[in-house]
DNA sequence: CACCTTTCGTGTAAGATTTCACAATGATAG
DNA sequence: CTATCATTGTGAAATCTTACACGAAAGGTG
């Protein structure tokens, strides 16, 4: 049941999550429907079912989905029952607003550390934590096994530094930095680049 | 030559444009092939091919893209000839990010006014900028015919806001809160939460 | 010039994803 | 208890996307 199921589903399944956390906050109801969720999402009641249904079985005829049950089973498959440490590298300004954001901590991510390789910005307080040289990123990370990390440093200085989180152990890689990464197999990478994203709209206008 | 194109298609021209441009800066080549370029981005160079080929004849055989030539097309393509002014909303953390960002001037926008309705932001500087406050939003946008936005703003607010910028004209807009947005049709909205970016890849771990 | 190498552009095949549509199931009301 | 209604889960069809593979062009070489 765990195979094979494609990688466009998977993506999706955080902004099922993402939005039956919103129902679950306003409240209104235990319960809701495939066609009540893709209407609020802009999707078809029919992807969201299919979708689910790579998984298991998690609705009932007549009534829809439990608000409460289908989250635990969502956080479940995407592996959010306990907190992944995160580490940012970069305490620039993208770092600042990445330590200050409390986004993180009810969604099954905390930031554990900062780093930074200017002497300026080392030991200065962001949010909880205090800003750490970057020469002690291999140490630390060991140590906290940390599994997760959010590049917000400039490109060019980008790749060396995905390559040695990689290698101390990092499988999942945020890069905000405007440049295509190279990693080897089996580490995850994605990508936070405003402006592609602005691209991309500006063909339409 | 237009019409039809599928968007996932016109997804990957940023992507292209932003290698064409590193390409360009290291300057040791005036050409590049399709193979080179896929490589350098982990796809295939029947897809890059195959992109460029519903917009036009852009390559020689046997030679390959010209890449200052390949760059103005597709530059033409996304309509980024001439700079887009963009609207930040929200003067908090990420807006300052923002607001400091040099990396949007070379690519095709200019952040060209930052609105907060905080009395304690506005007036403040911010890179350039002045924060204004948001009540002079509508008219400020009608003014100088915005049509791009970005926001940075809490997710309460997000929905109210986007009926005003729509309603004030703008047509593209950025989202940075982790909220589904409804706009009416030819309104084009992208978004960027790291959270659910990293539940992707949480799947995998 | 004849030959070789490179690389494009593209028709077609293969594969992936979405949509359709409906039997089955559970809830509800009289 | 039966009829009605809502909604799921899912094969099959339709649509969309990617990969393959090759003829044609361009440039270089001897
Ligand atoms: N600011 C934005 O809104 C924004 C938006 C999109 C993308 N980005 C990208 O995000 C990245 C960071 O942006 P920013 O605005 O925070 O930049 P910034 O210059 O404010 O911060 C970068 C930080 O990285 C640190 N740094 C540099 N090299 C380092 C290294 N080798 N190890 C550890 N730290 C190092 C610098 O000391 C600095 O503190 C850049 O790649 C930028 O292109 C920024
Ligand atoms: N900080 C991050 O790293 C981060 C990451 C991802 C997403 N986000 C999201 O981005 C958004 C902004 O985050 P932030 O960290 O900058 O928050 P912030 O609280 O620092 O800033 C929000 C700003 O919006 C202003 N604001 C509130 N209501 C407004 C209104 N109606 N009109 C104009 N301005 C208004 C506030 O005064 C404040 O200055 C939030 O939705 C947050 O969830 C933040």
């Amino acid at each position: 049941m765990a195979t094979d199921i494609p990688d466009i589903v998977i993506g999706r399944l955080p902004i099922y999550l993402r939005e039956l956390t919103r129902l679950a906050e306003e409240g209104k109801q235990k319960t809701t429907s495939s066609h009540e969720l893709g209407h609020r999402l802009g999707i078809s009641s029919a992807q969201i079912r299919k979708d689910l249904s790579h998984f298991g079985e998690f609705g009932k005829q007549g009534t829809g989905y439990h608000i409460g049950y289908l989250t635990e089973q969502l956080s479940d498959i995407l592996r959010l029952s306990s907190e992944w440490d995160v580490a940012v590298v970069g305490a620039g300004f993208l770092g600042h607003a990445l330590a200050h954001y409390n986004g993180f901590l009810d969604r099954g991510f905390r930031i554990a550390c900062i780093f930074d390789n200017d002497p300026q910005k080392v030991g200065e307080k962001m949010g909880e934590l205090i800003v750490q040289p970057d020469t002690d990123l291999e140490k630390i990370i060991k140590h906290k096994q940390i599994k997760v990390a959010i590049l917000a440093i400039p490109p060019h200085v980008a790749q060396p530094m995905t390559d040695r989180l990689v290698n101390a152990g990092v499988k999942a890689l945020l890069s905000y930095a405007p440049i295509h990464l190279t990693v080897p197999e089996g580490v995850q990478v994605s990508y936070s680049d405003p402006v592609i994203q602005l691209q991309r709209m500006t063909y339409y206008l």
